[in-house]
DNA sequence: GATAGACCTTCCAGCAACTGGAAGGTCAAC
DNA sequence: GTTGACCTTCCAGTTGCTGGAAGGTCTATC
């Protein structure tokens, strides 16, 4: 398979499987005129590589999980170590963000947002705080 | 100011004051051995800066920001759109953490996380899936 | 056989927002 | 005069791609 297909049936970008390739992730095969040759399981892995990205792993993550995935010796545990850690790291966003959504939405609501200058957003970011 | 005490006042290290200089956003004076020197009102736009990257607005909206801060004619409207607009963006983060936060905890509850090679959260990753 | 258009290749540069490090100049204290 | 803490510039690296240039290949149509 040609990387147009490959791309097609992994959703993800040509740019981004060639980067894979870069990086080691997905070797494919060649075929005599040069071109990379995707076998059904090349096409696996780069789904698999689409599904653990679109959930916030970093590539990295997705090196271990899918050298992992190919590890008919495994242990569940080494996954949701994984898994496990992420999640930590996404509560820990969540919560900085809720912490910054609550501060913007503060400083917002007391502005009046017209045509004067006066603004308590400035006068919060320079430092005459009301927060923080 | 050298620019070490001009990260102590500021809180940002000497690195970012530099790249700051280096993207036009804090331009400090030279003194003859050719040292950066920091007036009181850098110190203020640097602390504004921290203040507002603090904040989660980027580099780009923080150079707006800073010319609202010195535009003595501005219109809060003005800030308050630039504030507005981050919040939604960090509401938008928010709803996309929180997803991705559900499905790896159901992944998670699901697998028994022992010695055991089979997987849910493999098998998931691999497009077997029970979500999604 | 020529040519057009859709593929494919490699390589290099750039994004955001810094950060690290090398190589070297300056300054104050001892 | 030497040590050590500063400061300078410049270049490279981080993460995870993405865009573009320059050129090769394949297939279809004339």
């Amino acid at each position: 398979m040609n990387i147009g297909i490959a791309s097609e049936k992994s959703g993800l970008p040509s740019k981004t499987i060639r980067y894979y390739e870069d990086i080691g992730l997905v070797r494919p095969a060649r075929t005599d005129n040069g071109y990379r040759d995707y076998s059904v399981s090349d096409i696996h892995r780069l789904r698999f590589l689409q599904r653990s990205r679109s959930l916030g792993f970093s590539v990295d993550e997705c090196r271990q999980l899918l050298s992992l995935y190919h590890d008919k010796d495994r242990e569940s545990a080494d996954v949701k170590a994984i898994a496990e850690a992420r999640l930590v790291e996404i509560d820990r966003k969540i919560a900085e963000l809720n912490g910054l959504c609550c501060l913007l939405h503060h400083m917002i609501e007391h502005c009046h947002g017209d045509d004067r200058p006066d603004c308590p957003i400035i006068d919060e970011l320079a430092g005459e705080s009301l927060v923080q």
